[in-house]
DNA sequence: TATATATAGTTTAACGTTGAATTATATGAT
DNA sequence: ATCATATAATTCAACGTTAAACTATATATA
């Protein structure tokens, strides 16, 4: 691993990261909800109003059939409603539930709760100066996705 | 996005970078590889020698299935090779066969070859500043998945 | 107004993964 | 020597994802 150039490296750890952080907040999150469901649920307490699923779809860098896989589950419990678009016959539009709400208290203070058994293992000021760089990487990435089209 | 707390921000960029730099190389990659194929045959490349499916399995922070999985894509392809560990009636051997090699020769150059474009746009010296601090962070997180057994 | 093109959402097959169950073989304790 | 336990590998169902095909509706152009 050591001699790889460091561009693997980098993608490696960062792989690694993501499927190992992953796996643990899956883990601790209640109400069977995923992290993509999390993420949703998250995201309409945070910045209030309504939704369209292509535009959560986009928001959440993630294609429509994923969107459409993870709203039917979390309307199947209960935790978001989807309605027609009125104004446009093709849309619909999701809005969070109350029992929606609850649930994504409950799955942050587990997050939560999960996040302080890190405290003091991991150096968070060192990653507080990670984090721009991740975001400049991840913008430059997410540029080349629409290149060729 | 931006109000929420350090940790889910770091780990919400790694998994979009993982998931994009994932789809890039996997588009990229010839001989129809996968990243998890061109992984095993890379490391049987640099390191030499010779497998088990456990202690790839293991390398890779993979479970067995996936492995059992990756390797009948790579043997059904020809670039690897499995037999019988005639020391260990459970166990079998893995080894790269010189298709193999070639395989992970083109499938080099083809990475090599866009990561290049990506030269000048990204800050690679800030992200060799980076790569300890992740590296630190994923061993954190690796601890912590065998806490409870 | 008619027709072409674009967009919203769903569906389907395939992928790589997990976790749990299963089979086969090894190892260790009594 | 027997029996319990551990380990190697595989299989299976389920998950979340993608890409592509599809249906339905909107929009723009001729």
């Amino acid at each position: 691993m050591d001699q790889d150039p460091l561009t693997f490296r980098i993608f490696n750890e960062i792989g690694i990261i993501s499927q190992l952080s992953g796996a643990i907040m899956t883990r601790v999150l209640p109400h069977g909800l995923s992290m993509a469901q999390f993420g949703v649920l998250n995201n309409f307490v945070r910045l209030g109003g309504e939704r369209t699923p292509a535009g959560l779809a986009e928001a959440f860098q993630v294609t429509r059939g994923a969107m459409t896989n993870t709203l039917a589950r979390l309307e199947a419990q209960g935790f978001v409603d989807l309605r027609a678009d009125p104004a446009d016959g093709r849309g619909k539009i999701v809005s969070i539930t109350e029992a929606g709400r609850i649930a994504r208290e409950d799955a942050l203070a587990a997050l939560m709760e999960e996040a302080g058994k890190f405290e003091g293992k991991v150096d968070w000021a060192g990653l507080q100066e990670v984090l721009p760089k991740l975001v400049e990487l991840r913008k430059i990435l997410d540029e080349e996705r629409f290149k060729g089209e």
